[in-house]
DNA sequence: CTGAAAGCGCTTACAG
DNA sequence: CTGAAAGCGCTTACAG
């Protein structure tokens, strides 16, 4: 029993729910009301205007053929009724809606690094005439997948490390292409960094520096990238018989890495040490150099501060990356063939040295 | 005269036109063939598979109520026809479309201090549980309004200086909302920073390191931020009876400062130099320090290298102004009013002098 | 100048 | 398990 009514600016309707709750007596019962706000669509101006939907769609489309005082008519009544029109609806029968516009999905928090690759990406599109919808996972991630399902665009980039397998079937079942973003998994779309091969020039670069104690810093997130770059780091120690001299894990800021740093000099013991990333490492060379010390610091990422303080560092080109994955998930579109027809594009970047003799 | 064909993965009309022309003789024909490629449809792969549009769309949206034969000869007609599913329609009927996505409207190059401003935005949103669709001006003006007109999504920032009046009025009428970044305009929403007082700002810093003969150089780019932030510069200097000893444009890069410094310092003149932004100043700063100048410099901004270089800025917050540029949208469109009886919203943020000695 | 109707491409009760 | 039909909110010829 409900009945749709015009209130508060707004068509509400307001249901009425009984619910029997079969307790022992068997007979307690609870009303709601449940009210349930509904769009004002160009029906209820209709209605209201007394005027046609034809005449009223006219008004709204700013067409000159109809009369003024309909036009105002209209008008005062899509006013005081607060409509919006629905985009989706015009979009469907106008068919317009944009076929070039590309999805990114992110993780809630982002680094430098990210946003580096993100300024990559939006170069290239902006090149390419694309435009671009960001998701965060900020809110629950399958609102964010329902909300991903139900935007319209042609192709996601995921920059999020791997997608959940139903995740994955979803985005296949919509047709949706999508292009991992330095993460990769052989059976889809991936760009990537060779973190093994960088972890290793970390290695070189610390062994060309004469260190025989060496050290590994990195923070508490199990990444992929982390598990392949530090194994690439103590493969090539190993290939030289130097042993690891040690390894920590702290948070992931720069004042943990000042700290951690400094306690390490004044022990005396390790003479190179090569952090997972600059954020981590430009606190150990601070630490370095308040203490002028000889120790060695190696970064990974080449961030612009690593550059602006003399830090060597490991180099991983974000905005080569970024531009790479908008160039290929377009070109996947453009190629136009279903899902399961498509050959995967699988494309591992290199890294380099970079000695700025830290 | 035209028939639907399914031709090469796709449904096409080929059409005949017939074009007379009226030359002196009146006879000349010419004749084309117009293809137009149509979008596959349920409704193709219901005529095709032999079964109704509802077992269909059952079967494409994993539907367990379907015999497992029927299912894959359907299965199997979509993926002949290369079927993607009309998101705008599914959209549509489910009512599932995304009510929590902020548009954002870019120039066609972002510096990277556009770039601080969308880590803002993309911050709050992302608290906030807001997607952002990004529009770049890459391609035509009207083109990318005409997507705007189209997309759907909640409400509008601007960081792209003025909009015409047509574009607003087009916002207007689909009753999108919109706030000005880093621009100003009394009868629209606006978040902004006093260029005035900024301006100001670096002629005090000059004047109270005793500096007599004061130049200032900008770039070749006429907008209003300069107008005002230049504008505010003189003011100051004319209150202080101090006249200003010369001003000159270049081309808006560090290479150009570099040089144009060095000359000034080689000829003597000079004392000290307001530079437009922290990009031309960095320029200008590297020529001081190469000469061992005593000149003054300063820029504006407080971009990332200023802090590692030493340059003495006017700190214009962009994080902050994204931030609440995402904060303020979100919070209109909460209030939900008709855009014309919406409160305009006019936030004017201050700089802030950064003494960093140079 | 305006109304009634068809249709955009899909989903989803409702029968059978 | 499947088909026919109604409907999402709009636009747009087509008559009048």
């Amino acid at each position: 029993m409900f009945y749709k009514n015009y209130l508060n600016n707004c068509f509400v309707f307001i249901l009425k729910i009984s619910i029997f709750l079969h307790n022992a007596d068997n007979s307690c019962i609870k009303q709601y009301y449940l009210i349930i706000k509904m769009a004002v669509t160009i029906k209820d101006i209709a209605k209201i205007s007394g005027y046609g939907v034809g005449t009223v769609s006219r008004v709204l489309n700013g067409g000159t053929l109809v009369k003024s005082e309909t036009r105002e008519r209209v008008m005062q009544v899509a006013r005081k009724l607060n409509y919006k029109p629905n985009k989706v609806a015009k979009m469907l029968v106008t068919g317009k809606f944009s076929q070039s516009t590309i999805g990114i999905i992110l993780p809630k928090i982002t680094h430098r690094f990210s946003m580096e690759i993100i300024a990559g990406i939006y170069t290239k599109l902006n090149e390419l005439g694309y435009n671009l919808l960001v998701f965060n996972i900020g809110k629950k991630r399958e609102e964010v997948f329902e909300h991903i399902r139900y935007s319209h665009f042609s192709g996601l980039l995921v920059l999020l490390g791997s997608l959940k397998e139903d995740e994955v079937l979803m985005l296949k079942s919509e047709n949706t292409h999508f292009v991992y973003l330095d993460y990769h998994d052989r059976n889809e779309n991936s760009i990537f960094f060779n973190n093994h091969l960088g972890g290793g020039l970390a290695a070189k670069y610390l062994m060309d520096k004469k260190c025989k104690r060496i050290m590994l810093v990195g923070d508490y997130a199990k990444t992929i990238q982390r598990e392949e770059r530090f194994r690439g780091f103590k493969d090539v120690l190993k290939g030289a018989q130097i042993e690891l001299f040690d390894e920590v894990y702290i948070s992931s800021d720069e004042k943990a890495a000042y700290s951690l740093t400094k306690k390490v000099i004044k022990a005396g013991k390790a003479d190179g040490i090569f952090f997972y990333s600059d954020d981590l490492a430009l606190g150990g060379l601070k630490a370095k150099r308040e203490i002028q010390s000889s120790i060695r610091i190696i970064g990974y990422d080449d961030i612009e501060a690593a550059g602006y303080l003399g830090l060597s560092t490991v180099r991983q080109n974000a905005h080569t990356l970024g531009k790479l994955g908008a160039g290929t998930i377009v070109e996947i579109l453009k190629k136009d063939k279903p899902i399961n027809e498509t050959e995967v594009v699988y494309r591992c970047l290199e890294p380099e040295l970079v000695d700025r003799g830290s």
